[in-house]
Order: C-alpha cells, then structure tokens, then sequence
RNA sequence: UGAGGUGUGGCCAAGUGGUACGGCAACGGGUUUUGGUCCCGUGACCCCAGGUUCGAAUCCUGGCACCUCAGCCA
C-alpha cells in the first residue's frame, strides 16, 4: 500500500483493523458503511466520514456499503436520498451493488423485537412520552420502572403486533428493553425499541406505523450486511454499550459481529457543521440554499469550484482521533490552492477595470501575443490573445500616489503588461469629482513578450485586457460565512447567527474576462491571473457568464499593506 | 456530586519506555513575465503534581480542564 508514493499517517482505526486481519478476525474481512440520515444535504464532515470509510475498504481489500438510516420518515425525504446518492459520487467513491436501505431491514428488525419479547428483555410500555422522560430519572438519580415491564411474554406478544397493525394512537405506546432503571448509563434505562407514528414513510410507504429507533435498528443493520467495523462519531460512545447488548441477544453464531469504533467528528473554523444549522441557514434566507457556495455542504462546495481531489486530500491531511478539534479553513484553502494550481488553466480578467490608453501605439491596429495556458504544465500550451491600443487593468495595479514597497504602475513608472509589453504611465484623466477613469501610458516596442534583454529592471507584471476582446461577466465574490473563527462556541454563549457575515458575498458586475472563456460549461475552473481560481456558475446564461471565485491566491502584497497600517 | 471520553507548538496530528515525524498558519530569505508556484530557514521540555526507571509524552498515583449522555431524533 505504501510504495513510496505518497501515505497517510497512521491513526486509531487503522491500528484496530490491522490487528483484526492480523488475528484473523472476521476471516480478515473489513466491511465498512457509511450511513447517513436522508434529512439534510451532506457537508464536509460527513465528507471526512465517507473518505475514512471508503478508504478504509479501499486499502484494506475489502467493501464498502452506503446505506441509509432512515428510520424516521417524518424528516426524511428522497430529496435528501438523491443527493446524499450524487455527493459521494461525485466524491469518488464507489459502492457498487451495496446501495442500501435500513428500511429494507424492517421486517427483519420488528422480528428481532419479537425475538426480545420471547427472551423476556422487551415489553410494551403504555406510557406517554412525557412520563417516560419524567421516570427516566437523572445521571445522577435512577429512574423507575414502567408499569409495563411485568407483562407477561404472551401479553406483550399480543400488544406489540396489535401496534404493527395500528390499533393504537400515535404516542400511545412503545416497546422498550428491559435492562436497567437505575444504570448509571442512561441508554440502557429500559431504552424505546419502537415507537408508533403515523407516517408516510419515502420508501415503505403506509407499510408500516411503527419504526424503529437508532439503537435498535443501526447495530442490526450492521450486522445484516456483515458489517466488520462500524465507525460513527463520538456522541455515539455512550451508546456502545446498548449497541453491544443487541447484538448479545441476537447475533448467531459463526456470523461476522459488527465492532463500532468510534471518532471524533470535523469542526471547520469559520463556519458551522450541525445540519440543523445549516437548515436554518437555508431557511431564514441567509444563504440561498443547501448549494449556495458559501455552504460547508458538499453541494455548496462543488458549485463553489472545490475539486473532489482536494476534499479528499484534506480529509486525509486532518488525520483520524478521538480528540475534539478545530481545522483550520485555511487547511482547506491551501488543498484547493494546491490541486487548482497543478490544473486550472490560466486567464486574464480584470475585475474592476481601468482603461489604459497606449499613447505610441498605432490607433486601429492590433496584433497576437503568446500567453502560456499552465506555467505547472506545459502540456497545456499556449494561445493567442489580442493587443491593442487600448486595454484594460486592475484598478488596484495603478496608484497615483504609491505606498512604499508598491511596485506595480505609477506616475512615471515602468511595469510588464504580462505577455505584452513594458509600459510606462505618463499622465492620468480624472472626471469632475476627482475620480481617475483613464491612464495614459507609452509602450516600449521592443519588449514585445514582455522581455528586453538590457538588464532593465521591471518588477510589476499585470494581468491586463484588451478592450476589443473583453466579454463582460458576473463575478461572485465570497468569504467567510461567519466573521468569528468559532461562531458555535464563544465565551459568551452568543447564538451563531450573530455572527453572520454581511459581507460573505459580493457581487461584482461588469466585470471582463478574456473571450477565450466564452461558452465554458458551468462548473469550469480557471485561474484568473493573479487574482484567484474561479469556476463558471449555473446562473451563467448565453452572453452573461457568471463566474464564482472559488478562492483567491495567497496575496503578499495584501499583507504588507495590510501591516503598514 | 453519575457514566463514558479526551488532553503533544496558534490549528490539526505522528509517537505505544530510549531522549518530540509531518502538514497548515505565522515570520524571515532565495528563484520568478502571476507580490502565485517552487526552494531554504525559524518554534514544544508533550494539562499539572508526585512516583517507578539508568532513561517516561509513553508505566503508576493523585489532581485539573474540556467534550458527550436525561428525544417516542440520528
């Protein structure tokens, strides 16, 4: 697996899994799952989930299942079912025939709870929801005991398929495990099997109205599909104990018995993780939708112009552990920056454009210079762009006054129109109020290719365009969704939403980009000469492109100004 | 004050008794027709206190801090 091409460092699971292959356990199998909940869009943490399972199977020999937990049908829907299906796709990941359902288990799951009854650890309970809660006691006080645990077998037999076939309220009842009242592991106090709710459910339709809980319908689900390592986050360590206590009482011998590893889940800085968040998000209008590209969700990262080689490199550079942590974005940036910069074709484009005039050149004429499509490749070639008298710069590449350590075009200063010439500022147009609209400028015919060999000295390069084959576009501008690196967790207990920021999208119109981009399909990634990556959004429509900046390139010069002041 | 976990540089994270890998960030410097990329350099006595040992981040004891659990959610 490592044959000096490039590995991932060791972690916990890996430890785990390599002494069960080595101690033959399982046969040496390693079956893993990913199983999400369809109530919501994945994002990157579930991303961090899929890579560790995915690649777990994938580098151990062995398979893994993509199935959804969808016990609950009153908050899932196929929506959800066709995008969790499409994200980790797109992703990379392969499941091949093992796409399944825990619903399909259904049946099997409701035997299993008559198996508990007959074993005399499951009873029907007649209790509402709030009397369960108020008997459940406290961590620190134990609970007490549901009339309905001294039901005989037969009677619970007979009540339990009379809640299969709907004879009782929604509510009214539920089957629980006889275990412990007054353990101290609140899980194990006499925990729900099964509850009774009307619901149509997106797979199973009116089938059924009664459906299990988590705990006992995931370690089942596991052990059905042979599952040899179930790996799931850290909240769900205390219920390790009831995972196993199921499994006690149904697993047969000689079968593969499902072991669940826990890890701690990814926290990203400026952003939030839990879907409940993001929903809220969506639905208060703060972003405009599960894909808007300032998401965390998959979705949103994809239309933002995220390679799935990046997310998974990431996922592989955050490691595994059982630590509570909090990556850094930027570490996600830097793995964008680092796939994009191997392969994003590269463009001119001027976002807040400035006319330069070049006074010396000949008024009508125009001619094609060389621009080198990939510096990281050269495999990618080369192509024409046009030159003319007038062209178009950053607003920010000019300064009539400039700063100390500003070394792009000024009043009387030389800077590279790249590819292009050596041109030199010699005058500037202002309007009424004082505004700059237009520079004049002379050009230096023998530096055609932005070169002289006379040992000239031109530190600035500037990404420029010309008028003539400027096309206009849309660009999106984004930063952080949150202005502060932990919004879910300040000092203060502050609710996240606060910390919003109003500035997270910017849109920029008028904006002009080289025509060599006209017609890129949506989804298309260049790198904008010195600006940033960006890729073609969906809005994008005939004659209007509309561009997202995926992220900008690392800017030193914004540093030190940033610094000076 | 119950149970289950976790504590290694700003952020992740290796290390499993032999004297602290790596990445990101930050800060210097070099190369450069992207102030990009690339290259070089700079940082820790491992939560604290005792103990065992020739030797401890790793073992033992006692503290402290933080996270999870009281849904008929997953």
């Amino acid at each position: 697996m490592d044959n000096g091409v490039k590995t991932t460092p060791s972690n916990f699971i890996r430890d785990i899994i390599e002494e069960d292959i080595r101690s033959n356990k399982n046969g040496g199998q390693v079956v893993t799952r990913f199983p999400p909940e369809p109530n919501g869009y994945l994002h990157i943490g579930h991303a961090k989930s899929i890579c560790l399972n995915f690649g777990l199977a994938r580098q151990y020999g062995g398979r893994c299942h993509l199935r959804m937990d969808d016990t609950n049908p009153e908050k899932e829907t196929v929506e959800y079912t066709d995008s969790i299906i499409n994200d980790v796709r797109w992703l990379g990941f392969d499941w091949g025939e093992h796409l399944y359902y825990a619903s399909d288990y259904f049946e099997q799951i409701y035997q299993w709870g008559v198996l508990l009854i007959g074993k005399g650890v499951a009873y029907v309970c007649d209790m509402s929801p709030d009397e369960v809660s108020a008997t459940r006691g406290t961590p620190t006080a134990p609970g007490t005991e549901s009339p309905g645990r001294k039901r005989s077998v037969e009677e619970n037999l007979y009540l339990f398929s009379r809640m299969r076939a709907g004879e009782y309220p929604d509510g009214s009842r539920t089957l629980r495990a006889r275990i412990d009242m007054s353990s101290p592991n609140m899980h194990l106090r006499d925990p729900v099997l099964y509850r009774i709710k009307r619901a149509e459910h997106h797979r199973t339709g009116n089938a059924w109205c009664i459906y299990p809980m988590y705990d006992f319908a995931h370690g089942q689900s596991d052990y059905i599909e042979g599952i040899t390592h179930s790996i799931c986050t850290l909240e769900f360590e205390v219920h390790r104990p009831l995972y196993d206590w199921f499994l006690d009482k149904i697993a047969e011998a000689g079968r593969v018995r499902p072991r669940q590893i826990e890890f701690a889940r990814l926290n990203l800085s400026y952003t939030v993780m839990s879907k409940r968040k993001l929903l809220e998000l969506v639905e208060s209008g703060s972003v405009r939708g599960w894909d808007d590209p300032r998401m965390p969700t998959i979705s949103g990262l994809r239309r933002r112009g995220y390679t799935p080689e990046a997310i998974r490199d990431f996922a592989d550079r955050i490691g595994v552990a059982k630590a509570d942590n909090m990556v850094d974005v930027a570490l996600l940036e830097h793995c964008l920056r680092e796939d994009l910069n191997r392969r994003a074709p590269r463009v001119m484009a001027v976002l807040n454009p400035l006319k330069v005039v070049i006074e010396n050149y000949p008024e009508g004429a125009t001619e094609e210079l060389e621009a080198i499509n990939n510096p990281e490749d050269e495999s990618m070639g080369k192509r024409k762009v046009p030159f003319a008298r007038v062209v178009y710069i950053e607003k920010d590449d000019f300064r009539e006054d400039p700063p100390p350590k500003y070394f792009r075009l000024a009043p009387g200063r030389e800077a590279r129109l790249k590819f292009a010439y050596y041109i030199t500022c010699t005058g500037v147009v202002k309007d009424d109020k004082g505004e700059i609209v237009e520079i004049r400028c002379v050009y230096d015919p023998t530096t055609r290719g932005g070169w002289s060999n006379d040992g000239r000295k031109v530190k600035g390069t500037l990404h420029w365009i010309s008028a003539e084959d400027a096309i206009e576009a849309e660009v999106r501008l984004y930063d952080h969704l949150f202005t502060v690196p932990e919004p879910e967790n300040t000092k203060d207990g502050t609710d996240y939403r606060t910390f919003i920021n109003p500035d997270s999208l910017k849109v920029l119109t008028r904006c002009l980009v080289e025509s060599s981009v006209k017609g890129a399909k949506p989804g298309s990634r260049f790198q904008f000469e010195r600006l940033g990556y960006f890729c073609v959004d969906p809005d994008s429509r005939r004659g209007a492109p509309v561009f997202n900046r995926t992220v900008m390139l690392r800017d030193t010069w914004a540093k030190i100004e940033k610094s000076a002041r």
